[in-house]
DNA sequence: TACAGATATTATTATATTTTTATATTCAGC
DNA sequence: GCTGAATATAAAAATATAATAATATCTGTA
């Protein structure tokens, strides 16, 4: 990886590095959710909801489609699902938290 | 994962999602490396790269061992290194970016 | 066309991250 | 104990991110 790379592979990673983006990718991983669900689901504000969307989208790691006046969320590449697995053992083995 | 755990993870990430401290990561998938390589060869400070690294220890993605005046850095957990791929293919095939 | 539900945008404030520069610490060898 | 190489820490300024609240837009339906 050369420098440049190196800085649009950060900002892709920096748009999964937040606890409700992470909590949208891991809610679409069962399927597609319109927005409401998805704040619903996860306990934040519509507005903040909307923003999260937003950079995930950019990345291009969650795909909106619209249906009338609701917007329909999925994943766009569930590779990146694997980052949660990897994660999980992270947590438990040098961080010493069990989840 | 529960909003505790996803604080955790994303802390994690947020500690990878740097263009600097991916690049540490890349260096270290090939072995172990001093922290003046390191810098050198990421073409950084030794300011810069001390304090990277001390992220990058926090969350225990890189190990350090102590030799006389020297520092030795390495990858803790050579799992996260799966991440590249995925990245590499989310790169070409969702931001259409030849790397 | 007015209303209501769904979503987006904007503005603002608070907080965190990044980067640079300067200084400090640590330790081996003399 | 002094020196120099290797590394760490601190401080400061610039920039970015996060979070909230208020307002706007868009769209289907009465």
């Amino acid at each position: 990886m050369v420098q440049e790379v190196r800085n649009i592979a950060a900002d892709v990673l920096k748009a999964m590095a937040h606890p409700i983006r992470l909590g949208v990718i891991e809610v679409l991983a069962n399927g597609e959710r319109t927005v409401t669900e998805l704040y619903s689901e996860l306990g934040c504000s519509q507005s903040m909801m909307s923003q999260q969307l937003k950079i995930l989208c950019q990345q291009k790691l969650v795909a909106i489609r619209k249906d009338g006046t609701q917007k329909y969320c999925s994943l766009c590449n569930r590779d990146f699902l694997k980052l949660f697995d990897c994660m999980h053992t992270h947590l438990r083995q040098f961080l010493n938290f069990q989840d």
